[in-house]
RNA sequence: GCCCCUGUAGCUCAACUGGCAGAGCAGCGGACUCUUAAUCCGAAGGUUCCAGGUUCGAUUCCUGGCGGGGGCACCA
């Protein structure tokens, strides 16, 4: 069946091939975007036609009419465009193979005419066409879409064919990546570009992917943030950097988590934690109002900012810092959570997950967090055992992480050595010591507030999707 | 790692309690000079994900495997 499918497209190539057309051109110059020729003759009155002529390219979509008149629609990038083609125009033969060795799914260059069919759509009349590449494999269904999940995530090609709303969610995507970089760089930051690959992996807590590098023969790890780079270029007097780009956690994939994702983080000198809050509320919004927002969550309103101690307290009546040992606040948890095996700082992360931040719709930060879990943030001014840590959230999900920046090298190195002793316990996410990075603190770090922002879900915030595969135009699959 | 759901024609989907595996679109042959999910006529198109099992008989029930979706666990 698949066989013969593809046995017939073969022939037609032959067929093309051996009336003297070849069926791949190399260029095709001087197109115009459809949604050109539309705007060009929205005046024009039902069944009036111009002697104006447009080239256009696309992909055939739909095909109406086998007679000595039919109607085809082209898609490109900026929409569909109705096409008349006339026996009489066309000549018999061209006619003929327009209708035969044409396929749906062919991409076609199209010389016409502009005019408005009597049933009202801007059409243009086929003078002249090309056949710029054939498909020898038949496109999805032209109006159910593409609709297997499978199909559509492992074969994007075909659903950005075939779904109009695929399309307009990647574009969304890349505006939404202008959008940030646009923003950073009018508020005076420079991007910059660190080591993918680096000796050693840091600024968060996470399992890395490792490789090696053979002339250098050692291994190399992928990174999984950019952060320790970029304070080195705070260090070096750039005072505000940003880099926007991919980084890689070897860990468990779901709706929110793909092994490589794209972040950005920025760092500000002379700033805290709350400025960089005021700083990313500001950048959302204008990304927002820029890209448009189709879910529930609202950008607009000032976001909602609540110490991670109050969250947890309105949800659960349990204030976490009045149980400061491990046994106090499992005993305080009771049977709402498993708590046997778990530390301190890992039932607070729970309470906090489970309780509050599914409830976290609207864009929320929640600061204030414990400084176990917190290996590089400065020590709270005024809270003692916290952090100067914000998590932001919206939809349920969180969205970005900051903190004012720990700068003190002594303090920096007593967290790597707090865990290094958790990594010898066998915490495979525990952050390793860097040395270097150390030292490049003790050459003296201005206050700084930094911030990591997930684009993913910050796009799929902005376009309603549930899961990041939805997003990401080639999500991680297992071996089909 | 665990739990639930799921896999049928190129695509979108049917098939009741186990009883000959079907439709629309696409494709193929034909008609058609204003269609737009074009219409009409005709003929085709299947390893029902894979391997076993139960049964006279399995798309259907059972076991295992593979893929996918969702959830739990894990998670800057």
């Amino acid at each position: 069946m698949a066989d013969e499918l593809l046995a017939v497209r073969r022939a037609k190539l032959e067929k093309l091939r051996s009336d003297g057309i070849d069926p791949f051109p190399h260029a095709f110059p001087g197109v115009e975007p459809v949604a050109a020729v539309h705007t060009a003759h929205a005046g024009l009155a039902d069944g009036e036609e111009t002697t104006v002529a447009h080239r256009v390219a696309g992909r055939l979509a739909a095909r109406r009419g086998q007679g000595k008149m039919a109607f085809l629609d082209l898609v490109d990038r900026s929409g569909r465009l109705q096409l008349q083609a006339r026996q009489d125009v066309l000549g018999p033969e061209l006619h003929e193979r327009l209708l035969t060795q044409v396929d749906l799914g062919d991409i076609i260059g199209i010389d016409g005419t502009a005019l408005r069919t009597k049933r009202g759509e801007i059409s243009l009349r086929v003078d002249a066409f090309t056949v710029l590449a054939k498909a020898l494999r038949p496109p999805p269904s032209k109006h159910h879409g593409l609709q297997d999940v499978e199909t559509r995530y492992r074969h994007r090609e075909l659903d950005l064919m075939a779904n109009e709303e695929a399309r307009e969610l990647f574009i969304a995507r890349a505006k939404t990546v202008t959008a940030v970089r646009r923003a950073l760089d009018d508020a005076g930051f420079i991007e910059v570009e660190t080591p993918v690959l680096q000796p050693l992996y840091g600024g968060a807590l996470a399992r890395p992917f490792t490789t090696h590098h053979h002339a250098l023969d050692r291994t190399l790890y992928l990174r999984i943030a950019t952060e320790l780079y970029l304070k080195r270029c705070i260090v070096g007097g750039l005072e505000r950097v940003y880099e926007l780009g991919k980084d890689f956690r070897n860990e468990g994939l779901s709706t929110k988590h793909n092994p490589e994702f794209t972040m950005v983080e920025f760092y500000e000198a002379y700033a805290d934690y709350g400025d960089v809050a005021d700083r990313l509320e500001t950048l959302v919004r204008s990304v927002a109002a820029q890209v448009g927002s189709v879910g529930a969550v609202d950008f607009e309103q000032p976001w909602r900012r609540v110490t991670l101690r109050d969250a947890i307290r309105d949800k659960t009546g349990i204030d976490f810092t009045a149980h400061a040992d491990r046994d106090s606040l499992a005993a305080a948890i009771g049977d709402r959570l498993p708590t046997d095996e778990r530390t301190w700082p890992q039932l607070v992360d729970d309470l906090l997950s489970t309780f509050v931040e599914p409830d976290l719709q609207q864009p929320t930060f929640v600061l204030d967090y414990p400084v176990q879990l917190s290996p590089f943030a400065k020590a709270h001014r005024s809270q003692p055992g916290l952090v100067e840590r914000w998590e932001a959230f919206c939809g349920g999900v969180e969205i970005a992480n900051a903190f004012t920046e720990l700068n003190d090298p002594d303090e920096q190195r007593e967290r790597f050595e707090a865990q290094a002793r958790l990594a010898a316990e066998g915490d495979d996410e525990a952050a390793p010591y860097d040395e270097v990075f150390v030292q490049s603190l003790e050459h003296g770090m201005p206050p700084t507030g930094g911030v990591g922002l997930g684009i993913d879900r910050l796009v799929m915030a902005l376009r309603d999707r549930s899961s990041i595969r939805e997003v990401v135009l080639f999500p991680a699959m297992r071996d089909a």
